[in-house]
RNA sequence: GCGGGUGUAGCUCAGCUGGUAGAGCGAUAGCCUUCCAAGCUAUAGGUCGCGAGUUCGAACCUCGUCGCCCGCUCCA
């Protein structure tokens, strides 16, 4: 057994589309740009990932509990969280250098320059005046004011700018259905807020006692300027998240338990160590006073598939001031009322999804000399798998063919289970290692006298037999979320 | 958004200096088969990404457009 050359994204892509697991969005249109769908295999796996998170978090924690928030919040919410107005940028570029600036740092550079030369009135004014235009949304002005400053491109030297367009990152749409009644509201860019709004209702509802924590899965969306990388980016995508309110001081703590009880989770689903590390960030968001991302290796490098931020009391100390009710918590181990802090692990089920994917696809060159060939299956975790077995008749003739089928039936209620009597068997095997199935029984003339199948593995290939009243006992174990709950 | 590359069957690709589409694999049905994509037979599947233009004639040339890939820009 060698290793054959290195998976690239495209070997994972055109996978992906071939056995059902993502399929581009409304392909037939030809596509929808950074939108992919879930077929019907990959909705499997990640339904899969969903719920071992899910449980990782609320299953295996007495203090941690779950929500499901909606995706159209108050417009406010995101006043609170800082996305209006942090991630509404004016961009403008120069058509000589292809250079691309946001037009508020160019004309602060050239504030800046001015107080440098001593002219610190003229800095200010230049600031009033750009505040003024960006504030009244007057794109236009901002160029003008650009060009009339003489503002040059570093790299080309001249001022030949394109218009100034705003780049904001929330979708927006319209609630009301009349449209003069309406009024504009986003789809969430992250599903935190649904948390820290429901801090004090899950808190009073539930009882729940600092330090305790609200996990949600759900969708987010985010208008990227550029979105690669298949699934890895995408403008509507889904959130794994868990807040963690703490007394405040305690949070760095918290921070690391986090830090390393997220990184075991990615080792227990199957990750490997050595394609796993952590990045710590350098330049801190507005609302963390410690940030780490774990990433992970993917054909493209290195990339984050979950962050974990201490994020202070920011988002909780806003929501009050805008919404004028006490986000406070009474402690009574301590006698104080307080603002809780918050541990955030965020996780992209997509990217979790795309990571395991990568991980599982296998390339492997099997057998000697002429039998040499080629062999491609995926080495997902056997709870995590789509299918978790396949009942296959040796041969369709003599009663094998119903017999199976009434084995498969007997397996249903417990974990899915496909039936096959299509083509030889070695090929029947082989669909069911492209998508990952762990256990292939087979039914043959011996167990039409004893009642005994084998079982084939999917990794090794290698065969056991067993009675058929032990089926559902040995496979159900080693398919159990179970299994992967019990190594966290 | 910019630059470069690219788009032909489900997948991987061929298709000459323009003459109205092919292969392998896969899929489906049947035959055959006592265990790893076996064999045989048959079948289905493409207005060559889309739209214009040039031409007697365009998968091929020109322009536009959309998607994808690589790099840059951005990334709470």
């Amino acid at each position: 057994m060698s290793q054959a050359p290195a998976t690239s994204l495209q070997d994972i892509i055109s996978h992906a589309k071939e056995y059902g697991f993502v399929f581009p969005s409304s392909e037939i249109y030809d596509g929808l740009q950074a939108v992919y769908d879930y077929g019907q295999n990959g909705v499997e796996l990640k339904n899969n990932l969903k719920a071992v998170w899910w449980k990782a978090m609320t299953q295996l924690n007495d203090n941690i509990v779950g929500i499901d928030a909606s995706i159209f919040m108050h417009p406010l919410t995101w006043k609170a969280s800082g996305h209006v107005d942090g991630f509404n940028d004016p961009m403008i570029d120069n058509k000589d250098s292809k250079k691309r600036y946001r037009a508020d740092q160019l004309l602060e550079g050239k504030a800046e320059e001015y107080r440098e030369a001593g002219q610190p009135e003229k800095a200010q004014e230049l600031l009033n005046e750009m505040g003024r235009l960006l504030g009244a949304e007057d794109l236009a002005g901002v160029r003008d004011l650009i060009i009339a400053e003489g503002i040059k491109c570093q790299v080309s030297g001249t001022a030949n700018w394109t218009d100034v367009r705003q780049f904001n990152l929330m979708f927006s749409t319209q609630v009301g259905s009349v449209a003069e009644d309406s009024s504009q509201i986003y789809l969430r860019p992250e599903t935190a807020q649904g948390i820290f709004v429901n801090f004090l209702n899950v808190q009073k509802s539930g009882r729940m006692k600092v330090p305790f924590g609200i996990a949600q899965i759900g969708k987010a969306f985010r208008n990227e300027i550029v979105a690669r990388q298949f699934t890895f980016r995408m403008r509507e995508f889904e959130q794994m998240e868990m807040q963690f309110f703490v007394r405040p001081g305690s949070e760095m703590e918290w921070y690391n338990t986090w830090k390393e009880a997220r990184m075991k989770f990615h080792k227990a689903i199957g990750l490997p160590a050595e394609s796993l590390q952590y990045h710590d960030h350098e330049k801190l968001a507005h609302y963390a006073n410690a940030a780490v991302d774990i990433e992970y290796k993917f054909p493209f490098g290195f990339r984050e598939i979950e962050g974990i931020h201490s994020r202070t009391d920011f988002d909780l100390r806003n929501h009050q001031e805008l919404s004028k009710k006490k986000q406070q918590y009474f402690d009574s181990e301590i006698n104080q009322n307080y603002i809780p802090y918050v541990v955030e692990t965020s996780v992209g089920a997509d990217r979790l999804f795309l990571a395991t994917f990568c991980n599982a696809y296998t390339r492997e060159t099997v057998g000697e000399g002429e039998g040499q060939k080629e062999r491609v299956y995926l080495k997902l975790h056997p709870a995590l798998a789509p299918v978790k077995a396949a009942v296959l008749p040796l041969v369709k003739k003599d009663g094998l063919a119903e017999k199976a089928q009434s084995i498969a039936q007997s397996l249903k209620s417990s974990f899915r289970t496909v039936y096959d009597d299509n083509a030889a068997i070695g090929k029947r095997y082989t669909r069911q290692d492209l998508i990952g199935t762990p256990y292939c029984i087979a039914v043959d003339y011996q167990t039409m006298e004893d009642d005994t199948v084998t079982i084939r593995h999917r990794d090794s290939m290698e065969q056991e037999r067993v009675h058929i009243s032990e089926l559902k006992d040995k496979i159900g174990y080693e398919v159990a979320m179970e299994r992967i709950l019990e190594v966290i």
